[in-house]
DNA sequence: CCGCGGCACTTGTCATGAGAAGTTCAATCA
DNA sequence: TGATTGAACTTCTCATGACAAGTGCCGCGG
């Protein structure tokens, strides 16, 4: 394992079992050298890694200092409705309605990188927070990944998480946000009237080498959930933005 | 300036200028040292700051390539209508529908931290994408940095960027997301049919000292603006989580 | 007692050098 | 023809050394 990521491994843990509590400073560089027999390099490496997650803070002539614990739950929140909810001490619940192997449309397709006579396996479920219809989701998946699907209830649980288990690689994806009319469907399985604005979350997930494996349309009733994002110039002016305004394709130059 | 920023700078103006297409292979390491008269290290951090930006991918033997067009340079974009879209090669416009100074509802004031008979600065202004109507805008200012709005002309540009020239300061951000339908005033101005689904994000501003400046209700034509999100499990595990899925208070426990 | 200068220490930036590990591609062999 | 090997690339990792620039603090002088 390299040297960097041992460093920052270790400097991690120690904020996280309070060692290095909230506002403490950290050892200097040159301590950090010492005490893991690196140079400077793999030293500011881990703490650059460090400052990009938002744990620690670094300027210039100082010494770097402890800005918050990391965060409990993961970014695998973001990724499954039912670890969400569980995080956020409520019930999840799950209903399927289809659950099939067939030819996707053609813009899916595209998404997943299919040829058009390639099939996809496609499930709806009807997804709850302590019972109340909160969100419609339609996943495709590509057979490689769908055929799993079949080997257990996906009434059961998270479907995400029942991947994860069985090795499948769900490595990083890309969210692209907007709103919608409820259409028939939408609006008989959420409770809502027809027509009623819908947030809607389209989700392309990729394995860890690079392959597109799902796309997943998910519609949310805005009055039990929505999606929030904070956010700081200052501090994440060099950090990633890992949000932004996107503009849709169709749109003419 | 730093040499890491001159060749991460030059590197992401030749991807937004199509220079380098999507796919396309990028210069070697070695190359880049040449052409910039820079050592590894300054190059290897400029592609560093790329990668983090996820506008290129590296890997281990083979030569960085293009992800795809920047989708936001900084985080201002977010904050900043005018910015994000200047930064993807359009032109912004805006039209000032109302600025008045006046008792703000009392869900607005409760939200900046007001007093019931306080008064507030608003702003509507139509948005718009080389000419095209995009987004409504509804913001209210704390008194104490709205009266600076009738220092310039809102039809000018970008407020955001205004009232940073002039000392304010504008630090941190939660954004909450959610759909909405069009109102009469959004449908007249969006130019669409009334109750059409509309992206709505709701902004708090906050200046370093944590006070809460700004309120703001934004909502956009899915057809011209959505909001992407990309993210990665493994490297993001540990990561910070910027982004959440957000419960209503609204919801009984 | 207060203010200020200067020194020690810090991080930020950059150069150079080197080996490990992965990729690409063309020549070679079955 | 198809698989394999190897060399020439690449990036990743790490060490060392150096200077610039910012911070904190102690002690001196007022």
């Amino acid at each position: 394992m390299p040297l960097h990521v041992v460093v920052a491994d270790a400097i991690r843990e120690r904020i996280r079992s309070g060692d290095l509590p909230v506002g403490a400073p950290l050892p200097s560089e040159s301590e950090l050298s010492a005490q893991f027999g690196a140079s400077r390099g793999p030293v500011r490496q881990a703490l650059g890694q460090l400052r990009n997650e938002g744990l620690i803070e670094t300027s210039q002539g100082r010494v770097p200092t402890v800005l918050g614990r990391p965060l409990a739950h993961s970014i695998d929140d973001f990724f499954s409705f039912s670890a969400w909810v569980q995080a956020t001490g409520r019930l999840p619940g799950q209903h399927t309605l289809e659950l099939a192997w067939r030819v996707p449309p053609a813009e899916v397709a595209a998404k997943l990188h299919l040829a058009a006579s390639d099939r996809a396996v496609v499930v709806v479920r009807r997804r709850s927070i302590d019972g109340r219809p909160t969100m419609l989701e339609r996943s495709w998946y590509v057979s490689e990944v769908g055929r799993r699907l079949f080997d257990f209830d996906p009434d059961e649980g998270s479907i995400f998480g029942a991947l994860i288990e069985r090795g499948v690689s769900l490595e990083s994806g890309t969210h692209t946000i907007d709103a919608v009319a409820a259409n028939v469907l939408d609006a008989e399985q959420l409770e809502v009237p027809l027509a009623s604005p819908l947030l809607r979350v389209e989700r392309l997930t990729s394995s860890a080498s690079g392959r597109v494996v799902e796309y997943a349309d998910d519609r949310y009733r805005t009055d039990r959930a929505k999606l929030a994002i904070r956010n700081s110039r200052s501090t994440s002016a060099v950090s990633r933005p890992s949000i932004a305004r996107l503009a849709p394709e169709g749109l003419p130059a």
